[in-house]
DNA sequence: TAAGGTTACGGCGATCGTAACGATC
DNA sequence: GATCGTTACGATCGCCGTAACCTTA
């Protein structure tokens, strides 16, 4: 057993057990790749994989089971690496932050602004996803860290910190009836609605709020973006539901927000990554940031 | 960076830090490790040792922050070899149980006993020592089972299961004065006393009854063993408190034992392993057996 | 000066690449 | 027949062992 066949086996994984994607990947030769993977089984005394004929079509329950043990192999591995440039160096480097467009749009410019300024050295790689995406990319080691509102699905390998709490607003233009006045959810539902997808940003909360009311709403649009909502709205199509933070007044000029927060429950954003994934220091400073900018927010 | 450098260090944390013991263990010449160990320090970039001319007197910061996720690295090696071995044959291998004196010789037979009927072609160790070193010898691979009494720290990478629950007897010969009457605290403590040392088989529960207590016992001897108790309770020094599942009518005729539940506060054993170590089916067979005989124990 | 560590160099074996072959869609 | 995987063989590179050298108790 050696490093470079734990790391063919992570390959394999990733190009759905195909050799010669996976020398490719390593710079080598097919046939190399052929051989270690042979060495390995027959170090082992068993096949890993279910063949069909000659390719490989999936693991078998011994491979599935080691697979864990390898990735927790290569987890280590590049945390040592992690580890040693961090420690030669950690002021530069690389950070991969995965978050769906609102908190990348709305809530990270301040952090990252700081965060800038303290570390010059560091990549920043900014990657949009759904949030059921996000989590994905942490285990598949896209992504550093992960900011995300929706609810994380209990993961041992997950740590998740509460970063801040907000509700939402409806938006709508200046003169619109909702502009004034109470606001119940009747009354809210009796407009057409814009909102976020099923699965972004609070929208679960929005459902919430009206499964137990005689009303419903009428969502008559739904994107994953703000700022596509917003653009709607502003074409005169409804009310447009969104978070609290994606309003700004001194751009959203034309717009009246209302607030939300005695109708839908609040939301938290909360940050997650890999427990065993060692942070370097300033990925380690940029969750304090985070956390900074949350507080101050909240005045 | 590959297996064998990582399982150098390994071995380099278990010799101190020797050398020319590492060569020994690994069974190849010394020049080869002093090369190897520099070839890992400079793919790192940095030392990882202190060094007092050539000699290594301990690991630096980064070296000790390294030698966890080598720690992780060696755990899975070992683990995806275990995990081949039950696969192929799960019925033969090596099971070693670390446990105390107590433990072995009253409780452990039962369920090895049953555990032998089911496995005859595993070999199983037994390892008796201090409880405080049992779960050392998790930690060190010495052993893949523990199971003590008295309270294990609180440490994450520890799997613990709670396994029986007991309490003290007093043991006299027949004729003693404690052999007759009510038992009290006060009354106890008017004899000389011979039980376990401290740290062993629920000593601190004990302790624990006396602490708010106007008497105090007079523990003539300690012993970390049941039997050793036994012999100089038979030559009539005194009281003897033991575990409850050391006292066996059919031997100890001479004696008679008396209840002390009322008195001093039960004591739980518990059965602990290593959560990143992967047991072998009948180890996780064996500690079935544990607990099947801990429930069979409360009749 | 003995014990432990480093450096230099030669030899062996592991692993790669080329290439020819085999199978499966 | 094109793609993917296996087998055979020669070449290379890494790693070990021998041995001489260095350093410190």
């Amino acid at each position: 057993m050696n490093l470079s066949q734990i790391e063919l086996l992570r390959i394999l994984q990733e190009t759905n057990f195909s050799l010669s994607l996976a020398a490719e990947k390593m710079n080598i030769v097919q046939s190399a790749v052929s051989r270690q993977l042979q060495l390995f089984e027959t170090e082992i005394g068993s096949p890993l994989f279910e063949r069909k004929g000659k390719k490989i079509i999936a693991m078998n329950s011994l491979g599935l089971r080691i697979m864990e043990e390898v990735n927790a192999i290569n987890q280590a591995k590049t945390n040592i690496q992690t580890l040693a440039s961090d420690y030669l160096d950690s002021e530069h480097g690389v950070l991969h932050i995965a978050t769906t467009h609102t908190q990348a749009k709305y809530f990270l410019p301040k952090p990252i602004l700081r965060f800038r300024e303290k570390y010059p050295g560091v990549r920043i790689y900014m990657d949009e996803a759904s949030p059921e995406q996000l989590i994905n990319k942490l285990h598949t080691h896209k992504a550093d860290i992960a900011i995300c509102t929706e609810k994380v699905a209990d993961d041992t390998y997950l740590m998740v910190k509460p970063c801040y709490e907000w509700y939402h607003v409806a938006v709508v233009l200046k003169g619109h009836p909702l502009a004034e006045g109470e606001i119940s959810l009747d009354r809210l539902a009796s407009f057409p609605i814009l909102t976020y997808s099923f699965g972004f940003t609070g929208r679960s909360n929005i459902e919430m709020a009206f499964k137990n009311s005689v009303s419903e709403l009428d969502i008559i649009l739904s994107a994953a973006d703000t700022d596509v909502i917003k653009s709607y709205v502003r074409l005169g199509l409804g009310v447009g539901i969104i978070a609290g933070m994606a309003y700004d007044e001194k751009i959203d000029t034309d717009f009246v927000a209302r607030d939300l927060s005695h109708l839908i429950p609040s939301s938290r954003t909360k940050i997650a990554y890999l427990k065993n994934n060692y942070l370097p220091l300033y990925g380690q400073h940029f969750i304090d940031e985070l956390i900074f900018a949350a507080e101050e927010m909240r005045f």
